[in-house]
DNA sequence: TCCGGATATAAGTAATACCTTATATTAGGA
DNA sequence: TCCTAATATAAGGTATTACTTATATCCGGA
């Protein structure tokens, strides 16, 4: 499944950003989604299938808990794939500013 | 229709591809896309359509032609969601620097 | 060892997205 | 004015997706 397909749906969109305030157990994901959604607890373990199988997320077990966090690397892409389009809005910026802007400098 | 559902098809992301390199005709869009994903004019324009009334895209009249050229609101609106995940992979900056990388540093 | 809480999976359904073919619209040249 | 090129729209078929309810699995405690 491609980055953006996983990205299509507000659902998932909307789990990604609470995993990415912190780690959250798969049933603290769902309390917040059953609320927000109005979704079943069945479908946001489906979400959460998708994010994990698409690479948006990991998982490690607790106990019987199953506790999310976020993968960045499908994000990344993303990012890459927008970085075509940042001429039009991003102003000028010159070498060093660009290396710096896109996270390719490492402070010596 | 949102960014990210206009972004899934990757029919949408080539014909913006294509427009990030220059502002093309309809029929130029659909000769590349009709060959790449061996899909009919009448679908070309259809996507072109879908980028057109989501903002993507803006059409300029040239006779019997229409021009196409991106409007990157959109993607920068993806790019702006984004944000909040970039500390998973960018370097540790500091506030300048961030000011920098975030494009909202204007050279005095 | 059995039970309850936490989570995942199975099966079915309804909406929608993307394609096709066919046709309409519009502009410019002979 | 008519013809053709360029482009858009209409109508309809099919595959996918995101949900539902029901059930299975897995773990820790009594």
């Amino acid at each position: 499944m491609h980055a953006f397909d996983v990205l299509r749906d507000p659902v998932r969109r909307r789990i990604l950003e609470l995993l990415s305030e912190e780690d959250h157990a798969a049933g603290e994901v769902a309390a917040v989604i059953e609320r927000e959604f109005s979704i079943t607890q069945a479908a946001v373990s489906q979400h959460l299938k998708v994010l994990r199988e698409s690479g948006f997320a990991t998982v490690r077990i607790d106990g019987a808990r199953r506790i999310y966090a976020v993968d960045a690397d499908p994000l990344q892409d993303v990012d890459a794939w927008l970085e075509r389009f940042r001429r039009f809005w991003e102003p000028k910026l010159d070498a060093l500013e660009t290396e710096i802007a896109r996270g390719r400098w490492k402070r010596p």
